[in-house]
RNA sequence: GGAGAGGUGCCUGAGUGGCCGAAAGGGCCGGUUUGCUAAACCGUUGUACGAGCUUAAACUUGUACCGAGGGUUCGAAUCCCUCCCUCUCCGCCA
């Protein structure tokens, strides 16, 4: 969430920025500003109070121990107490006001984020070589995974639901073999590879900002309470919640590979068909917790770093900066890359790289201390590195050579194969 | 899941109703001593939100925070209730 402080203070510039996003509820701005006004008069005088009943207090203290009638001071506290009351309640309530309609505000575009309502104003930053020319009898992934019995759908719906497909034989040693290549390829970048819960409780979904907004993408575990996490920037990022950093520790750099399970309700069609929508798909993340003079440059050399993951897989890819209208809530500036799926002919989104500023870490409170010993929310940024459901998918496409598939050359240690056969 | 014990500051650990934001030790930071290191000695050391002062910082001051949330009381780390977590034993188990 937005700092409030930053709010009052800048309210134009809020309003101008939200703009850019095409933020329809304005007027929550003002009405937060003097919210934040009567809040703290309420403060003040409730605890003007406070402090006299406390006074009150130690002196009923002192006449005890001097066997004194402290009767008369009671009566007063309870004059005080009296007065109190609907003070604090007043209080209360508009601290859970406040709280309620800040949630609301999404994150600030940063200054570069250009302005549009959807994808299609969003910015083309690069796009890699020629998109490949495939045989006229080239199959989609979900046919070319079939025939060469890499992942069983109709299995995973008998043994759970659409959308959780069973990977087999050579089909479940590409997964691995991609997630290893993968946590390899971010942890020789200097990434320190975590292995995270992936189920999470409230706070934590509350922390990067899944709730109180979408709880509806989530499974919920209604028993225990926990959260099936939709990405392992939930868990990962909520390592440092509540926590003050070194500076000199700074940036943090995590990289986690989880499953990720999303309920993607109302999704339907052939948007979803074989490996393009799925409710439980695997993917490797990567955060990182910088500081906040140094997270622009932080997020160039992330994009920068899973631009050459995407070209050591030799698939044609393009990136894309979002426009305002197109970008998370929670995000201040986002990229998006793109794989190119031959068969079906479409862009595929395949990772989305973004800086949150404070946004996350403001209702995280992970802060530094500054040379100034005052404590300052550090940034947070993360990026998928890669989402595997769709890679393979343009994998299995675009490398498909009759009898068999060919795989880009990192993969082949890995796999233990040059070619899918 | 059952029985018992417990959750205090960066760490260890005291504190069972009244200047307790919290003893003591350790660590950290600053200083003295020292050829250097070590040791010794002295001092400092939380967070959030208000108010005052200020260009600002520093500073002064108030309130809250001793797992979380409620309650009792003039007053709660200390008593009561609910929840969460940790430890020990039993049960179950990859």
């Amino acid at each position: 969430m937005l700092d409030l402080k930053y709010i009052v203070e800048n309210r134009d510039r809020v309003i101008e920025r939200l703009t850019v996003r095409n933020f329809k509820e304005l007027h929550l701005v003002d009405e937060l500003i003097e919210l934040e006004e009567k809040r703290r008069k309420l403060k003040t005088e409730s605890e003007t109070t406070q402090a006299g009943i406390n006074a009150a207090s130690r002196e009923i203290s002192q006449l005890i121990t001097r066997k004194e009638n402290s009767e008369p001071k009671k009566k007063e506290v309870a004059v005080w107490k009296a007065s109190l009351q609907p003070l604090s309640a007043e209080l209360a309530d508009t601290e859970a006001r406040i709280n309620e309609l800040i949630l609301r505000i999404p994150n600030l575009p940063s200054s570069q984020v250009p302005a549009g309502h959807g994808a299609e104003d969003n910015v083309v930053v690069r796009e890699s070589g020629p998109k490949p020319t495939l045989p006229v009898d080239a199959l989609p992934h979900w046919d070319l995974a079939k025939k060469f019995q890499l992942i069983d759908f109709d299995l995973g719906t008998r043994i759970t639901g659409s959308g959780f497909p069973v990977y087999t034989g050579q089909g479940a040693k590409l997964q691995r073999a991609l997630v290893q290549y993968f946590l390899d390829f971010n942890t020789a970048a200097g990434y320190r590879e975590i292995q995270p819960p992936i189920l999470v409780n409230e706070n934590t979904a509350y922390g990067t900002g899944q709730l109180p907004d979408k709880e509806g993408q989530m499974y919920y575990i209604n028993e225990d309470k926990f959260y099936l996490i939709p990405t392992a920037e939930v868990p990962v990022t909520n390592i440092y919640r509540d926590t003050i950093i070194n500076e000199a520790d700074l940036p943090v750099r995590m990289t986690a590979y989880t499953p990720c399970f999303r309920r993607e309700a109302g999704s339907y069609g052939k948007d979803v068909r074989g490996l393009n929508r799925l409710h439980q798909f695997d993917k490797v993340e990567i955060v990182q917790l910088a500081h906040p003079a140094k997270s622009y440059q932080v997020l160039e050399e992330m994009v920068a770093h899973v631009e050459k993951l995407m070209q050591s897989l030799e698939l044609p890819y393009r990136i894309l900066k979002l426009c305002g209208g197109d970008m998370g809530f929670t995000s201040a500036q986002t990229y998006d890359f793109e794989v190119w799926s031959a068969a079906q002919e479409k862009w595929l989104e395949v990772s989305s790289v973004s800086n949150f500023e404070s946004f996350q870490t403001n209702r995280m409170k992970i802060r530094f201390k500054d040379e100034n010993k005052k404590n300052q929310l550090v940034h947070s940024l993360n990026g998928s590195s890669l989402a595997l459901p769709r890679i393979v998918a343009c994998l299995l496409e675009n490398n498909q050579a009759g009898p068999e598939i060919r795989l880009p050359k990192p993969l082949h240690a890995y796999f233990g194969a040059g070619v899918i056969g």
